[in-house]
DNA sequence: CATGTATTGAAAATGATTATCACTATCACA
DNA sequence: TGTGATAGTGATAATCATTTTCAATACATG
């Protein structure tokens, strides 16, 4: 069943990142509490400009470093955009898929489990071993469609 | 049920330009051909490369040009890469999903209508209605895997 | 405090894609 | 068959996202 974002996940975060061996530096904490509460998938520039409003010394270098490792992590996945750019969204745990809002942005996510079957058949008939997957839904929600 | 690739899809593409108005240029076909013929995601430079063998005037702004109609049109779709560049394959009729081999990069393809079933649960338990989808599979084909 | 290491951010470099623009090829039709 | 209108081309320049470099700083540890 579909998950809604859940918050604040910026303390845990934290911790994993001290418990990697990473130091948590001001621009770390920063960067991990916009991408952690926000419920929208932000490309780099967007954390960037949103972290600075509170920390205006930051670099846009040290924000594409952080969602790097972020992503490493697993605590924050790639969302594919049709023009190349890549966003960031924070994950939930394990591995999930993504259903986003094409009017306001509203993300859900669903479990990798749901594509399962669909996967064991495929390999029956093909032959192939599956390893990895990329599964992004795009739509309305309930607020931004009326019928 | 997962499809082969089929080939030489290029005279077939040439009368879809045709028919849309395009003219049927020397650069054009060239770049058709290499990518109608290949079973393989290219990107727009490995396109340009070969395609310049057989026609070396050829730009690399023209390919570009021409992967962006041939997209349009359907006829070739877009394969995301994880480092954010793209690259594109020659499509089956129809909306079609990709299983790519990270070995040795054959392609199969697989019907969208094997998605139905879970895109209707999902906008059931959601409430969104889904418009669009992106899936693709990474695995190991028969002849790259041994067990 | 002293020292070694991790981190930072400005600046430069890179790489992919797109925009410009002068030129050419092709088409419609007189 | 000319001729003007239009589509297409490719060299070049511009743009944009991302990565690299590097000197300076912050931090941890003894
Ligand atoms: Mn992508
Ligand atoms: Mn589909
Ligand atoms: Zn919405
Ligand atoms: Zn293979």
């Amino acid at each position: 069943m579909p998950l809604e974002m859940s918050p604040a996940s910026t303390e845990h975060w934290l911790e994993v990142l001290e418990a990697q061996g990473y130091r948590l530096t001001a621009p770390r904490r920063v960067v991990v509490e916009v991408i952690a509460q926000t419920d929208r998938a932000l490309s780099p520039l967007a954390v960037f400009d949103i972290a600075r409003i509170r920390y205006p010394q930051l670099g846009l270098t040290t924000v594409y470093r952080t969602l790097e490792k972020l992503e490493a992590l697993g605590l924050v996945q790639l969302v594919h955009q049709a023009n190349g750019c890549h966003t960031y969204i924070a994950a939930p745990a394990g591995h999930q898929h993504l259903l986003i809002c094409e009017y306001c942005g509203r993300t859900l996510f669903f479990g990798g489990d749901d594509l399962g079957s669909l996967i064991d058949q495929i390999e029956r008939e093909s032959g192939y071993r599956v390893h990895e997957h990329l599964l992004q839904l795009t739509g309305t929600c309930p607020g931004c469609h009326t019928d």
